[in-house]
Order: structure tokens, then C-alpha cells, then sequence
RNA sequence: GUGCGUUUAGCUCAACUGGAUAGAGCGUUUGGCUACGGACCAAAAGGCUGGGGGUUCAAGUCCUCUAACGCACGCCA
């Protein structure tokens, strides 16, 4: 169906035409100044300087054509030259029961549909899930979940660091502490354990006592990366352990992830770009664009206009070694090949914005990228505590993921207990369910790219524009909803008729605007867009809520259209907040 | 040092891409439960949009200078 924005702007356009002006200046906006009108159109302004005339003429013209407008009950010109709209009640109560017949709610596919890469959560294997790995997994969520449903094929790649230093590391660390293994001992021939040597608690332990541990000894750090070098020649033993560490590893944060309702279509890692490294860096030698530079590999990627310095794109160390950039390149190389893909988008720590300026650069101009792919980086901003230094536990370590999780849900539980009558048995699942949304709403309801200050007390308050909010507003319509039926009646009998009083007809306004925030909301790639759209309709629906008797009400062709504006607006939101990726209880 | 980003109400954040009187929430003050969930609603107070200059009918938004803070700047990822 069409938005309404849209239907109003034909509209007015028309009108714009018939006066003799361009079409294009009736472009109709939401209105600034609510006191005055609900709609509002600058055209008039805007097309003064082109016809030479003052702006509050052109305006009276166009108004004087739009007075019997199916679309307007009012349309009058304003001061400087302002249009200012009021929409036909009719015409909404049209509007709304289209969107009702509408799966989408009025969003309409996209007519190409594109391919979408997108790489989030960027964990290192062996390594717990912390609190930076939080909001990659929450805003590439929603991005992934917003494309697909304006239509787009997305593809969710968590990309895991699997095959740096890290992992020489570990084995090395391995070897001190049971170097009896077979995985050790270059002459055994015969089959490793299926069973891993270790649990993801060992990992996690191992780990930072290694990475500590090579910061101060030379010699073992050398071991590491000669383990490392190793590993990346295929040797079997350290290859059959790196496969148990990826297992153990995988298998755990594939747990971590569902808690967060977090999936990813594909658990690739940069070990899965090692094939292609080899031919990539022969191409790019041989096509000229490689070459030594302090013995190290390199491509140029400065650019004229630059404004600052952009330093080479490193392709190989000067020992030969590979590393970030050459991983970075020889992934795009392989989802090129796989996927097609007309967007790949990083969504990173904003810190990483210059290596991806390089290896963007670096992928288009030595053609590793057709112009017909878009390459694109969402860097978004630090998490920070209260004192708005990064976020940590209270003695200054880097806080779990897991531990921040049950923290919240704690926090959550304690208030759902604490404002219930009767003591449910479910209150445990409840408070999750209710968790996941301060932890996200928190999160998305702030711009990507800004730090933003991560206050559990404000998030988990069910007061403000909270997730916690929402939910209740989406409970408090499941629980009306159900009381009806109770009541012997049944949903979705009469048909939406026009508003009858301002706050109703505020909600029909806000209802109609989905479709235009949730493009909008992807087009920018900006859920927090979303998450001010999901706040305004709760605002909405709870003034109009509190005013107007649904239940009690005795006319019956009434109080069916009243039961299927609120159907309407949980749908709604329950869209909505399912696109941002957490879903409401059934009560609270 | 160079570049990028941030700076809006006491606090946390918006502002639909240049439009009218810069909006919300929290906190503060006040009012409202015999209707369907008061975990709500209604209202008040609170602003030189860091500072200066400019562009135009119109600037939080564009240009320029400047200050404070943050971040990044070739062999880590």
C-alpha cells in the first residue's frame, strides 16, 4: 500500500501543478508545531525565489485548490507562507484499514532485493564474551532483522578471531602445562582424541595467564608465534587442537549469543580466508599495486583529497606473516566469490573507522570489489558506566557479558516480584524476557555512533522511555484483548471507524507512520529512529488509553472498532520491537 | 603534531536532513484511581544549542575561526 505521507504529497503536488508550479515543492512533512496543524508543506517557501513571487500567494493558491480534498479536512496557508494540513478523519480511518489487511503493516519489499552481508560480533574464540562485544551483537541484530523485513536477503556473519596470535598462545601455554598430549609429539601418527583436552572454563583461564605471561618472557612469546607460524602451515597435532579449542569455543558462544536472542547465519572466521591469501597477495604483485616497503608488503591508498595522511594498506609483515588487513581482504575476496553480495557492512568498534577506510580502498582499487558492491562501516560508539569512563564491574575488571545478563535479570526479577499480587512461578522467565529489553532498548534507543552511558537503574525502570515501558504498554493491550474475549466477545468483527476524540486520532497518526520509520530507520541505519517511533506510539496509546472507555463501551460498532485499533497497535509494536530484536511477555 | 568525532535543560538523550515557540525521559513541584493493569495519565518550572564571526527570507543543522574532552594515526586485532 501506499504511506499516506506519500498519498497526502500526491496530493498536494497535484495542487502545486494545477496552480502552475513544480510538482516537487509538494513534498508534505510532519508538522513542527503540533498546537497548529498535524501535517505541514514548505513548498511554497521553497518555490517563492523560482517564480518571483511572495511566498503567502503561492500558499493561498495552492489552498484555495485543496478545499474539497478527500485527503484534508484543512488546508490553509500561514504567515510566511507555511501549508498548514489537518487530515480528513475518514481518509485515516481508511488508512488504518488498509494497514489492518496489510502482513507488513504497510511496509512494502524492496523491488530489488539486495544481498546483505552483514559482520557483527567479531568474538575471539577462547576468550568469554565481555561487554564490547555487546553492542555489535544488538545493533547488527536489528540491522539484519530490518533488512529482511524491507525484503532484502541478509546475511549474518559473526566472523570469529580464530587465528591470530591467540591461538599460538594457547597451545603454547598447552604444551607447558601437558606436554604428554599426542597433539605435541611431531612423530605420532595415529588418530588425535575425539574428546578436547579441555573445557571452555579451562580456555577461558588459559588464556589471558598466557597472554600475561608472553608480556613479560621473551622466549615463551617467541614460542607463541612460532606455534603460530606453525598452525598456519598445517602442522596436524597443533591443527586437531585448534579444532577441539573451535569447537569447545563455539559451542559456548552460540549459548551466549541465544541468550541475547542473537543468531548469525554464518560462523565463519578469519581462519576460513587463509585459502585465499596466497593468490590475492600474487594478484595484487603481480597487477602492480603490491609492493616492499620497508620490507613489509604494501598498497597505496591515499587518495587526493585527502585531508590527512592515509598510510599504506599493509598486505604482509616484513617477516611474511600475514595479519588483520590481509585477513580483512581475503574475506571480501571469498564472500565476492560465494554470496555476490551488493553490500558487505561492518558493524565495529568506530576505533577500527581507519583500517577500514584502507581496506576499502585498498579492496576497490585493486578490484576486488565491483563497483556494484557497496562497502560500508558502522562504527559504533563505547559503552561507558555511570562515570562515563568504559564500562566496568565494580573492581575495575572487564565485566562478562553472562554476569552483566544475570545482573540485569536480577534487577528485573526483584521488581516484578516486588509489584505483583500474586507470586507467579514464571516470574524467573518473565524478568529474562523483560531484561533482554533493557539491555537492548538501552542500547538502540541511544545513536550507534555516540558513546552512549549504560545506567541498569535507568534502563531496567519500567518509568521513561524504557524497554521495560514499552513492554507494559504491550502487556497492558494483550491483557484488555484477552478480558474481551473473555467476556464472550470476538476480535476482529465491525471495522475501524474515524476517530471520535484528538488522542485517538494522535494514535491512528502515529499507527500510520510505521512503514516510513522503519525505511527510514534502515535506510540510515539508525535503530535508535525506530526505538523513538515504538516510544511515541506507546505515548500515544496510553493518553488515548486513559480517556476512552473500550470494554464499557455500549454501542457495538464502536467498541468493535476500538478493539481492532487496539489490535492494530500491538501489532504494531510487537513488530517493531521483534525488528529490534526482544519480544513482550504475555503479563508482567 | 595531524586527522576524525563529541559538546543541546541539573542528569541521560532527541530534533524526520535548512523551517514557525529547540522536544522527551529522569529528577523537582502540583493535580488525577467507583471504567478495561496507577508499572499509568495530566500539568508547571527548567535553554544565549561550548564561544566568536559568516552564508539567507529562515541555522542546533551549512562555512570559518576558537576552546574543552574523547578517539585514531604501518608490521596487534
Amino acid at each position: 500500500m501506499k504511506k499516506m505521507i506519500t498519498l497526502m504529497t500526491e496530493e498536494i503536488s497535484k495542487a502545486f501543478e494545477k496552480a502552475g508550479y513544480d510538482p516537487s515543492y509538494g513534498r508534505v512533512t510532519l508538522s513542527n508545531r503540533p498546537d497548529l496543524c498535524e501535517y505541514q508543506c514548505n513548498g511554497a517557501m521553497a518555490g517563492a525565489k523560482a517564480y518571483h513571487k511572495a511566498p503567502m500567494v503561492i500558499a493561498e493558491e495552492v489552498a484555495a485548490l485543496l478545499a474539497d480534498s478527500p485527503v484534508f479536512k484543512k488546508a490553509e496557508a500561514v504567515r510566511p507562507g507555511f501549508l498548514n494540513l489537518t487530515v480528513r478523519e475518514d481518509f485515516l480511518s481508511g488508512i488504518m484499514r488498509q494497514m489492518e489487511e496489510e502482513k507488513c503493516l504497510g511496509v512494502e519489499k524492496a523491488e530489488k532485493p539486495k544481498t546483505i552481508i552483514i559482520d557483527y560480533g567479531g568474538p575471539n574464540v577462547a576468550k568469554p564474551l565481555h561487554v564490547g562485544h555487546l553492542r555489535s551483537a544488538i545493533i547488527g541484530e536489528s540491522l539484519k532483522r530490518m533488512g529482511r523485513y524491507l525484503g532484502h536477503q541478509v546475511i549474518g556473519d559473526v566472523h570469529l578471531g580464530d587465528w591470530g596470535l591467540q591461538m599460538g598462545l594457547i597451545i603454547t601455554e598447552l604444551r607447558h602445562r601437558k606436554g604428554d598430549l599426542p597433539y605435541f609429539d611431531e612423530a605420532f601418527t595415529g588418530e588425535y582424541p575425539k574428546e578436547p583436552p579441555f573445557t571452555i572454563a579451562d580456555l577461558e583461564e588459559i588464556y589471558p595467564s598466557a597472554s600475561a605471561r608472553s608480556k613479560e618472557d621473551e622466549d615463551y612469546k617467541n614460542e607463541a608465534l612460532e606455534a603460530t607460524a606453525q598452525l598456519q602451515h598445517g602442522r596436524r597435532g597443533y591443527m586437531a587442537l585448534w579444532h577441539h579449542i573451535i569447537d569447545v569455543s563455539v559451542s559456548d558462544l552460540k549459548k551466549n549469543y541465544a541468550n541475547l536472542d542473537v543468531s548469525f547465519d554464518l560462523w565463519k572466521g578469519e581462519s576460513d580466508a587463509q585459502p585465499y591469501i596466497p593468490d590475492m597477495v600474487q594478484r595484487l604483485k603481480d597487477e602492480g599495486f603490491a609492493y616492499e616497503d620497508q620490507g613489509a608488503l604494501v598498497v597505496d591508498v591515499a587518495e587526493e583529497n585527502d585531508t590527512k595522511e592515509i598510510p599504506p594498506c599493509m598486505i604482509l609483515k616484513s617477516d611474511g606473516a600475514s595479519l588483520y588487513t590481509t585477513t580483512d581482504l581475503a574475506t571480501i575476496v571469498e564472500r565476492m566469490k560465494l554470496y555476490h553480495p551488493d553490500e558487505i557492512l561492518y558493524v565495529v568498534d568506530k576505533r577500527q573507522e581507519l583500517h577500514f577506510i584502507q581496506v576499502f580502498r585498498c579492496a576497490r582499487k585493486t578490484g576486488l570489489v565491483p563497483d556494484g558492491t557497496a562497502l560500508n562501516f558502522l562504527g559504533f560508539g563505547t559503552m561507558n558506566g555511570k562515570d562515563g569512563k568504559p564500562f566496568k564491574t565494580r573492581e575495575g575488571g572487564v565485566m562478562r557479558l553472562e554476569n552483566l545478563i544475570a545482573e540485569i535479570n536480577e534487577e528485573m526479577f526483584k521488581k516484578i516480584v516486588e509489584n505483583r499480587s500474586v507470586r507467579d512461578t514464571d516470574a524467573q522467565d518473565t524478568a529474562k524476557v523483560v531484561g533482554l529489553s533493557a539491555i537492548k532498548y538501552g542500547d538502540l534507543s541511544n545513536q550507534a555512533t555516540k558513546d552512549y552511558i549504560f545506567d541498569i537503574d535507568r534502563f531496567t525502570s519500567f518509568e521513561g522511555n524504557t524497554g521495560p515501558y514499552i513492554l507494559y504498554t504491550i502487556v497492558r493491550i494483550k491483557s484488555i484483548l484477552s478480558r474481551y474475549t473473555e467476556e464472550g466477545g470476538h476480535i476482529g468483527e465491525g471495522a475501524i471507524l474515524p476517530p471520535e476524540s484528538e488522542s485517538e486520532k494522535a494514535l491512528m497518526l502515529a499507527l500510520q507512520a510505521f512503514a516510513q520509520n522503519m525505511e527510514a530507520a534502515f535506510e540510515e541505519k539508525a535503530p535508535h529512529r525506530l526505538c523513538a517511533y515504538i516510544y511515541e506510539v506507546s505515548n500515544a496509546f496510553n493518553s488515548f488509553y486513559h480517556e476512552t472507555k473500550i470494554l464499557s463501551q455500549d454501542e457495538p460498532s464502536r467498541r468493535q472498532s476500538l478493539i481492532r485499533l487496539l489490535v492494530l497497535t500491538e501489532r504494531v509494536l510487537t513488530e517493531a520491537i521483534s525488528v529490534l530484536g526482544f519480544s513482550a511477555p504475555d503479563h508482567m
